[in-house]
DNA sequence: TTTATTAATCGCAATATTGCAATATAGTAA
DNA sequence: TTACTATATTGCAATATTGCGATTAATAAA
């Protein structure tokens, strides 16, 4: 049906999955590991650098910015967009908890 | 399109975007849960777990085997799937290194 | 004002995903 | 053998995603 079932799933269920959603095309890794180098902000240099079009790379900017993993701000003419250093540190640590907390000892196969 | 454009980006890129992917869905997020919670392995009493049809189940199963997350040992008439340790603890790593080396201190916004 | 420039949005086509009923396959039990 | 149980696979409908051209909105420069 193409619908996913999020009813029958906890909260923190479909958030993880949420999270892990909005990281889950190479085109969106490519943006963030692209803001992450640069020390600075950087605005639609990102079209110039992937090969998107301009309006593919601000969907995928937005699918960002609703996640809250970056934020924008108008400067002038362009935006800036940054990551919000407070939910990629929650982030990390909800990923990192995933991986490591609810993880048993599990020896079978 | 619905194609992602696979070609303009590095393997790397492409492999945690997959990775992401694998784990972007509730039911995966549930099933990997369910797997970790008991110290043993578990197989289809997610049917009855979670509130999916078996066919469903089934093909989550897939998509997670087809990542190398689980395995599948078939034991008689069902199979038991486990997580296979070597290839979550490097799949935590990726995603920390991801979290963590690519931060450059980035204060700006 | 007019003209660029930047970025968001709209509308569409192509493709992917989700979910399930039905069926197929494989093993066990009788 | 037949019957049963557990999984996998197939085929389909509904919905979501990806990508982009065209348009729009907003600001800056002339």
């Amino acid at each position: 049906m193409g619908l996913t079932k999020s009813e029958i799933f906890t909260e923190k269920q479909n958030h993880l999955a949420g999270v892990f959603k909005a990281l889950a095309h190479p085109a969106r890794i490519a943006i963030l590991q692209h803001i992450m180098k640069q020390n600075a902000c950087i605005c639609n240099d990102l079209v110039g650098e992937l090969g998107l079009a301009q309006a593919t790379i601000s969907q995928h900017l937005k699918e960002l910015k609703n996640t809250g993993i970056i934020k924008g701000n108008i400067e002038g003419t362009s935006v800036c967009y940054c990551i919000d250093e407070k939910v990629w540190l929650k982030l990390k640590k909800e990923l990192n908890a995933f991986f490591t907390d609810d993880m048993v000892a599990n020896k079978c196969c």
